[in-house]
Formats: structure tokens, C-alpha cells, sequence
DNA sequence: TATTGAAATGCAAATGTTTGCATAATTTTT
DNA sequence: AAAAATTATGCAAACATTTGCATTTCAATA
């Protein structure tokens, strides 16, 4: 009901054929100069708007390609936004945005609408509690390849660029032990996050390296709002054995526990010494950031996760040649 | 070249008709249940996709939403799209994002994808360089309602949600004033953007109301990076009228601001003062956040918008009675 | 002038789905 | 058992555009 101009108005107008209007838009050669120039006219002139319709019907490549991302109030999700951006903008490709803050069936439904417009690819970080594949099975299943970044699927097979969380971990415990730190505790993620299971191992590999007993006493998990993080840290100054380092899941995760230090009077970063995951330019803002942040290289990422979807989109890459990457991370001392 | 299943292949599989699948597959109470039942299951069977050509062929709605923001890694408008998000989910829609970064073309290329996509409304807030609206134009003359908000067009009609920016600059001024600040400097917004203006007009009116008098000396421009905001504030602390109070764009910028004053050893907020726009979280992660800030209630100005979007697409208000709102500001003291 | 060749344009089929109308099958009523 | 009412299904047109093939138009050549 919306505007009911169409080709076939542009022809009656000019008592031309339905195709010579077509051929005309198209700039097709085989339509001589004056008519060619005659249609384009009249098609401004009547604000003419092409239907997708026959897009979709002749399953031509719309150009578009979707991204999914847990959250957009996290710098790093932005900043890979930003670099696939600029990566598909040069292959005239346009990129728009979705995010699942963490749900499910926000992402369910996210996934139906990239199927609906008939995205010619999609790249994906992982909603928190994703349990079942079978969206992106169907996605996949249609021929619009897939490849999932940062926070990919655990056993789902898939294209995968990740970062090295686990290396990551064991650098940044190795940090803390040089500062004569001995109670390293974690302020962890979810547990449902292949992230957070990571972080865990990492954790405790870099104990065991630097010969620091573990204790579980000194490993919380937090749902990484700001709220439950700091009941967290609460939790860990009240107890007993307090940490005199914190490990925080990312940046925010530590900007927040250090706030709950920052109410009971302690300086962060001398009693007790933070790290965390991320490297944000945010941190940088702050008098007190993080000691030292694990830098996961969102630029990097995004380019990786970018440049592979497209070789599956011009079939340099088969689809279901499933391909992983890990993107080195590098502990950076503030 | 994706799938080629469609109604047909099903029709044949089950030997029915092809709007005997249509009907089965739309609940149509006209197909009996062994039928229906049939077709579902052969559906998923076969992964049947439908395919959105006859939806843009018969003109149906699409249920979807657009957003355009000039940024995502600005808190404010990801606490638009949120809600904004939470509002049209309720009503079955769904909401893509799309991101200009300040560039007027990338905006065009987004208004297109809008119009092929057929997107029920879009909710927009501006480029900083937009010079011209003739996209907008054309979207609107389509039948596709626009909402602007926050940075909104100065003189294009249309559609408008915005806060008192004016005001909330008299109320900061005030501020300042009763902290006995004299050299009152403002770090502006880049001169093309509405809001650079307003903030200037409510500027200057705040410091005739107090009986400060201006200085063309304290009144710079940025364009809202960190870099060009810290050389402006660069400039402010070598030249010989020194301010005793920064009055900032956005939190950013005063946050950025503050970062001189830290490398040159002035502690923040005492010889200077700071003040800013936004009031946005993050500040609240800084152990010397602005004194205060104008808070601009993102959420309402998301919540306005949407219901006033929802209103024109639900023919409760005609597209073309442009409606304009001035959201409250609120200077919150830290 | 007739013939050839090229350039410009038109016809009609094809694409996937919906839907009003028609028909067929089944059940209910007389 | 026949007629009427109800239920289930099918036919075919409609939607906007593209495109292979056919046709027309015109200019250039023989």
C-alpha cells in the first residue's frame, strides 16, 4: 500500500515496454541514449523505488551481511563492528547490526531475520546462554555460511576465530606472582560461557606454573553486570582469606570491584592488584585502571572473522570446510 | 542458488496442492488437521525457508524496525537502542542497527537498505555532517515514517525528539557559578551539529544570566575524539587566560579533558572544575568523575520516540503532522 | 533498390506465495 | 435417500521484475 510505483508506470508514461524500463534502470547497453535517459528521468520524477521482490525471486545476492553480538555496550564488540565495517564496505558489501544482549531467543529470532532478508553472510558472537544450535544449523543449512568470533560455540561444528584466553590467563597470573602476589582470585563470567570455563583453565594453569596453590575460596563467578560484580568483591572482602589480586573477566569486571574497594577506603592496586581481560580504551580514562589487561585485539579479530567469511562467499572456501583460528593475545602493562 | 525447496516441493511430496501447503503452513483453520500436520512436519523435514519475495510482492508488513545512530561506542545511544528494542519487541517487531559513524554517505547507504528492505519506520538520529536530506525525503515519500531524536535535523520538517539542551547549559553555568568559577570555558561539539549550537546558545545565555562575561578565548571546538579534545584542552592550559572550569560536550570529552590536567599534574575538579553532558555510567566507574553533568535521559527520548514511531505506523498519527518533544534535562550533581 | 547487419525494443515466461472463487468430499438435516 | 450445509482442497490470477528470444527499425552496404 505504500507506493504503488512500479516499472510498469514508467513505461505506460513514456509508452514504452515493461522491459525497455527495466533494461533503461539496469543501464543495459542495448537500450539506446535518449530512452535511457528519458526512463531515468521519469523514475525520479515519480520517486520510483525498486521492489526487492524479484531480488528474492531470482535469488540474486543482496549484498548485506549480518552481525550478531551479545552486547553493544562492550568497547570490544564495537570495535570489531567498526574494522567488518570498514572491511566489507570496500567489497560494497553493507553490514547491519544485531544484538542478543545475551538472550536466546533473541538471537532465534535475530537468526530468522538475517534468513528473511536473505543476508549474504553472517558473523556471530555468541548470546551467553546459547544452548541449542539449531537456528544456525538452519542458516547454514540454507547457504548462508556462518562464522562465529570471540565468543564461538564450544562442540558446534563451525568457522571459529577466538582469541588465546588460556595464554592470556597464565601471562597475567605470571604478572601478579612477579608482584609477589599469593591470593590471585578470579571474579569469573557465567558459567555457561565457553569463555568463562577458558578463563577458569587458564587461571589455574597459571597458578600451578608459578607454584601458587590454588583455593576455592578465591574463584567467584559474577553474571559481569556491574551489580553482581561488585556484590562479588564484596563478598571476597568479607571473607576470611582475602585476595590481595584480583583476575577479572574483563575490564569492566575489575572497574567494578575496584569500585567496591574505592567505598571501604582501600586504594586499589596497592593492598590488592588488578588485571583483567580486554585492554579498553576506557580503562585509559581512569586514574586507578587495571595494573595490567589482557589485550584481545578486537581490530584483529574482526579483520580474521571478516576476511574468512568473505572467501566462503566467493567459494574460495568451501562452507563446510569448517576453519578455527586463534588470535594471540599479549598481556599489556598499563 | 541457495535452497530450492519451496511450497512446490512440498505440495509434491505430500501430492496436495500448492494453497493447500500455503494455507497448512499459515494455520489456516481451513486445512484439516492431518493435513496441516502433514505439512509442518514434511516443512521442517525438507527445511523449508519461506521466501520473502511474495511478502514484498503483496505488500505485507514486515514487522522490522530500523535504527540509525551516528555511533555505537557512545553509551547514550546504545541506552536508546535498548530501549527502543525492549518497546518494539512487545509489539512483534524486530529492531536492526545500523551505525553511520558521522558520515553522511554511510547514512544514505543505510536509508537505502531501509527502502529495500521495507522497513515499517525507521527512528534516526542524525550525521554530524548531513547536509542533505533528499534520502530522507525519498524514504518518507515511500510510505516509511522517520522519527528523528536527539541529534535532530535544524530545519528539514519532520518528526522530532530532543532535549533541552539550552537549559541544561544555563543549569551547569549556575553550577559553576556557585562554586565561585570565573573563567568559564567551553569544549564545544564540531560547529555543523545542531547540537554544537545549542550548547554555545545556552552557554553564553547561562553566563549573561550570572553576569560572567564571555571570552572568545575560552571557547573552543572539537570534534569529539580524544585526540582533538585533548589538544583543545591542550591549548586552554597554555594560553594565558586560563579557565577555572570546563564545561564539556559530552562526558567524553571532559573525561578526555581531564586526562591533560592529570599528565601536567592538576588534580581534576579542584583549580579547575568540570562539568559535562550525558551523566553516563561510565563516569561512575572514575574515581574523579565531572562535578556534574546534564543528564539526558536516554531512555525517555527512547521511549518517546518508538511510541511516537508506532503511533504514525499504526495510522494514529498521520505521517506528515510532524510532531516535535522537548525531553527535561537534568543537571545531576556528583 | 534490395539486402544485410546492427541496434533498439517488445513479448512472454519464470520466479514463490497468497487468496478469492470454485469444486469436491463429507456430514448433517429433512 | 435426497437435499442442504459444512468442511476441505484445488485452480488460477495477481504481485514486480528480469531475461532469452523474437521482432521491429533504421542505417549502411552491395
Amino acid at each position: 500500500m505504500k507506493s504503488e510505483i512500479n516499472i510498469k508506470s514508467i513505461a505506460e508514461a513514456l509508452s514504452v515496454s515493461i522491459s525497455t524500463v527495466s533494461r533503461a534502470l539496469q543501464n543495459n547497453p542495448k537500450i539506446g541514449l535518449k530512452t535511457r535517459e528519458l526512463v531515468l528521468e521519469k523514475a525520479k520524477e515519480l520517486k520510483y523505488v525498486p521492489n526487492p521482490a524479484s531480488m528474492f525471486l531470482k535469488g540474486k545476492k543482496m549484498f548485506v551481511i549480518g552481525i550478531i553480538v551479545p552486547a553493544l555496550d562492550e568497547e570490544f564488540f564495537t570495535k570489531v563492528i567498526n574494522t567488518v565495517e570498514d572491511f566489507f564496505e570496500k567489497q560494497g558489501y553493507q553490514v547491519f547490526v544485531f544484538q542478543t544482549r545475551n538472550d536466546m531467543k533473541r538471537q532465534d529470532n535475530a537468526l530468522e531475520l538475517m534468513l528473511k532478508y536473505r543476508v549474504d553472510g553472517l558473523l556471530v558472537s555468541l548470546a551467553g546462554n546459547t544452548t541449542d544450535y539449531s537456528k544456525f544449523k538452519k542458516v547454514e543449512d540454507f547457504g548462508i555460511p556462518v562464522v562465529f568470533f570471540d565468543r564461538v560455540p564450544r562442540s558446534y561444528k563451525s568457522h571459529k576465530i577466538k582469541c588465546d584466553i588460556q595464554k592470556g590467563a597464565v601471562d597475567a597470573i605470571g604478572f601478579l606472582k612477579d608482584l609477589n602476589c599469593k591470593r590471585i582470585a578470579l571474579i569469573n563470567g557465567p558459567s555457561n560461557l565457553d569463555a568463562s570455563d577458558e578463563r577458569l583453565n587458564g587461571y589455574l594453569l597459571g597458578l600451578q606454573k608459578n607454584n601458587i596453590r590454588s583455593s576455592q575460596s578465591l574463584i567467584k563467578s559474577c553474571d559481569l553486570t556491574k551489580k553482581s560484580a561488585m556484590a562479588v568483591m564484596e563478598e571476597f572482602l568479607s571473607q576470611e582469606n582475602v585476595p590481595d589480586a584480583i583476575f577479572g573477566f574483563n575490564d569492566y569486571v575489575a572497574l567494578y570491584a575496584m569500585l567496591v574497594c574505592k567505598k571501604r577506603g582501600i586504594v586499589p592496586n596497592q593492598e590488592i592488584k588488578f588485571v583483567s581481560y580486554g585492554n579498553l580504551p576506557i580503562t585509559s580514562l581512569m586514574s586507578n585502571p587495571p595494573l595490567a589487561s589482557v589485550e584481545q585485539f578486537p581490530d584483529k579479530t574482526g579483520m580474521e572473522a571478516a576476511q574468512l567469511l568473505l572467501s566462503i562467499i566467493d567459494n574460495k572456501v568451501e562452507i563446510d570446510d569448517y576453519r578455527e583460528m586463534i588470535i594471540e593475545t599479549k598481556l599489556v602493562v598499563h
